[in-house]
Formats: C-alpha cells, sequence, structure tokens
DNA sequence: ACAAAAGTGTTTTAACTACACCCATGG
DNA sequence: CCATGGGTGTAGTTAAAACACTTTTGT
C-alpha cells in the first residue's frame, strides 16, 4: 500500500486540514429590473492566503458537531438566519487548491428566504453579491458557486426545492418568478400552475393575497409531506430541509 | 465563533482523521437464475475496530494524491483494475460513525466490467458479495451501500453509464440486461432499442457477435463524444470515467 | 422447417406547449 | 369601463408504453 517510508511519515505528520464551507442562495430584487434574482453571501478573507479577497463562508470542523450542523454554523454566522434548505453539496481536494497547506473542503449549499436574507445586515467583511459574474475569489471558489448554480438549476426542474426561497404562504406567480429567476428563462404561467398541481407537495389555502392592483391570488404552502411510505427508497441523502426528506415525484 | 478554550485546545490536537473509500460495483451472473446481478468487493477488516467484520476498500489519503486518485487506488489494490467509470458519491462524517475516533469518510463509487471483474481472484480477506441483502457491515458501510445502490439506479434512468459495465463492443441485449439487473425490472426489446436511438451516445458498428444460438445481433460502441461546444455547462462534476465527462440529454 | 431472438411498425396514452379566452379587481 | 394579472379551456406536438408483426440465424 506504501511505496516508502518516508511517506508514511510524511503523511503521519502532515493530514490535510478539513474545512466546511457553504453557499447561501437567496432570492434578491435586482438593482435595475426589480426582478428577482440569485444572490449570495460572502466574507472577505482577513489573512493570508488570499488576503482581501472575497470567499464561501466557512471555517473548521467542531469536533462534537457533524458537517451539516458545521454548515448550519457557517449560515448562521454569516446571515444571523436558521438553515432551511441544506444540503451537501460537494468534497474539494484537489492537492493545489490552497497555496502551501492541503485543505480538504466539505462544501454545503443552502437556500435562504428573500425577506429575512433582506434583514441580515451587511458588514464590513460581509457582502451579499449577485450569483452571476462574480469577481475572482479566493482558493478555487468560483468554480464552487459555478457547480452550486449549476446542482441548483438541476435540482430546481425536477425537485421541490424552490419553496424554500420563499415564506410558508406564497402566490402561484411568486413561485414562477422563484424558477424563472433560478433558470433564467420564462414559464408560461398557464403551464406552470397545471404542472405543479400533478407535482403533488403543493397545497391551496383558502387564503387570498390582497393589496395587489388586481384580482387577488390565491395563496398556496408547501404540503409538509404526503406521509410517504416508510422506508421507501427515493429520498435525497442526509438533506436538512425542516426535518423533512423530499422525495422526487419524478426523474424522468 | 468558539464558545470556550478547553474546546478549541481539544479541536486543535484531535482533528477528525480523514479517509477515502469506495463502492465497486460490477455485474456477475447469478449463481441461481444465470442473469446478470449486481455485486461489490468488500475487505475483511484485520484490527479493531470491528475486527472480522467485511468493510469497503478504502485507506488514507495520501498527501500527494488527489481524492479520486486515491479512490482509483482503492480500486487497484482491491480488484487489479483500472478505474473507468468513478465519481464522488457523498462525505460521511457523522460524530459517531466509529467508535472512539472520530473519521470523515469521502466515499467514490466505481462501475467495472463484468469480464474484468471475474478475473480478480479472490483471497481470504477480499471476497465479492451481492449488492442486495448485504450482513452486518463495519462502520455505517451498510448505509453507504445502500446510497451508492440509490445513486447507481437513479444515474442510470437518465444518465449514460450503463456501458461502463461492459466492453467496449456489446449488444443491445446485453446493454438491456444492465439496465434490467439495476433496475431489477423488465424493459420492452423494442422500445428499449428505440429509447438508445434517441440517447445519441450510442452508435452501431458493422460487427455482428457470431457463435450465438440464433440471429446474430449487431454490436453497438459508446460513442467517444459528440464533441459537444466547449464550454457548455451540464456536465457531471470531477467525473472520471475514461477521461469523458457525461452529459445529461434530459432532466426533465 | 422450426424455435428463438433480432429488429420494425402501429396504436394508444400521457404529458408538455402554445395560445385563445374568461374572471375579478383597482383605478 | 378598462387595463392587468389571475385562472381555465383546448388543439397540436412529442414521447413513451404495449404489442403485433417480420426477419434472420442455428439446429
Amino acid at each position: 500500500m506504501y511505496t516508502n517510508a518516508a511517506n508514511v511519515t510524511e503523511r503521519q505528520f502532515v493530514p490535510p486540514s478539513l474545512a466546511i464551507s457553504t453557499v447561501i442562495f437567496a432570492l434578491r430584487p435586482s438593482v435595475t429590473s426589480g426582478r428577482p434574482t440569485l444572490w449570495l453571501p460572502l466574507v472577505r478573507r482577513i489573512r493570508q492566503p488570499y488576503r482581501g479577497k472575497w470567499a464561501l463562508p466557512g471555517g473548521p470542523l467542531a469536533r462534537s458537531e457533524s458537517l451539516v450542523e458545521a454548515a448550519g454554523r457557517n449560515l448562521k454566522e454569516t446571515t444571523q438566519l436558521e438553515p432551511g434548505y441544506l444540503e451537501q453539496l460537494y468534497c474539494f481536494g484537489a492537492v493545489d487548491r490552497s497555496p502551501a497547506e492541503r485543505v480538504v473542503s466539505i462544501v454545503y449549499w443552502a437556500l435562504v428566504q428573500a425577506e429575512a436574507a433582506a434583514m441580515a445586515e451587511e458588514t464590513d467583511n460581509v457582502r451579499w453579491f449577485r450569483a452571476d459574474g462574480l469577481e475572482e475569489l479566493a482558493f478555487d471558489h468560483n468554480e464552487i458557486v459555478e457547480y452550486a448554480l449549476w446542482r441548483l438549476r438541476n435540482k430546481m426542474e425536477y425537485g421541490s426545492i424552490a419553496y424554500h426561497f420563499l415564506g410558508d404562504r406564497f402566490t402561484l406567480a411568486q413561485l414562477r418568478e422563484v424558477y424563472e429567476a433560478v433558470l433564467d428563462k420564462r414559464l408560461d404561467p398557464a403551464n406552470f400552475r397545471r404542472q405543479l398541481r400533478g407535482a403533488r407537495d403543493i397545497e391551496p389555502t383558502d387564503e387570498y393575497l390582497q393589496g395587489g392592483r388586481h384580482r387577488p391570488p390565491r395563496l398556496y404552502r408547501y404540503r409538509p409531506e404526503p406521509a410517504a411510505a416508510a422506508g421507501s427508497g427515493g429520498a435525497d441523502h442526509q438533506t436538512q430541509s425542516n426535518g423533512v426528506k423530499h422525495v422526487r415525484s419524478d426523474q424522468h
């Protein structure tokens, strides 16, 4: 297994260090069009390497916490928000992704509600950026964000995650705006409505959103869970999402 | 960030150790029906904890190798095979998944060809098991194998990975048997053929498989790549598969 | 010639798309 | 009453499922 004794010694005394980082997505109105767009918070590095550069929120793994708890802590320390949707993204471990020291990063991605994210005040070292067209970040974090964006769009197309950008009550137009913002394409309102009828994880309420300029739209809510048969496969693995595991309704 | 100094000290001196494990799938004929079924190799633990139990092949991460290289090494040391399809599965880091010491395991999953896997001789400490109905394994490895199975079936339904169970030339019936073995359901040969016509990553050759009992079926091959436009998104992340990245044709 | 698998065609069904149309509300 | 977004109906297209059918080989 080991080819020479020197390497064994080297490995035993200099193990790769482990870090947890989190890509946090929220929808905020675009400064230009006012339509919702994807944003994420970054933190400024205050020490070398990449001092002064923006980076994903992250830190070491506490001995007594699980990986997802560490990611939730990243989320809370950066945005003061409780984890809503939180899932493991990928583990990055290229040898040269950090200068000098070998660092293996386990990266999570999270979705938070727009209003809640708006309350999170920015400091000098924490700022929100539009997810597209990011400047050059520290380490391989540009690559990580790109991959998180791909996963988000991918999951949005057949998953049930769009709700986590919204509150517990929402109109279909709001939900459609979420899809349009993430997938970056317009959707037919009529067909969108029908598709969600079949989705089965959305439920109409008797309430209507008042105060709009036109006919008040009906409010919907995310159905807690259709009480799937216990032991039925198909659930995502270790996805913390308000304690509910999501089951794909259809995967082609 | 840290709540008390004692924890800081504890963490700094006892960091979680890092391990790479690999779930290796191959198709072998069932001893009863003769039809292909899913198998995977396990290694017997020769030290505590879980001494004598079967476990996934794995080991420490060498300082100079990437994560996928370490997984490829697992594969080669266990089966004497070169990595064909090899992809990161998940990172497992529950605090109590290993007694005494905290271990974070980055798990990969691999597919190897049936014939090649058949050549890999079994030793006293390496044996192949049917993937379904495994006995109790060391650590949380039963859970890991279950998750790997779920990912395999999931990916089989819309991905292009079935080929990696076969050689470079194969008949449609062989490919259909792969699908049937993994998904555990029968497929219509006629419709199966048409679906793969649209898949676009399969290519008929001018060769036919001789020596069968009936009409010789045409041989097909996996198309290296339809020369996708550079920079087009949608590829899987860091999937080593004969150097080819796979693009989902459709994800619902 | 016959069995059995290779391969093709056809009908049915379901889902998505596009778009015309009606409804309800604020101004 | 009119502009606007909420919400429904409907025809056209596409893809998959089910299954009858023809073709080609070894025995």
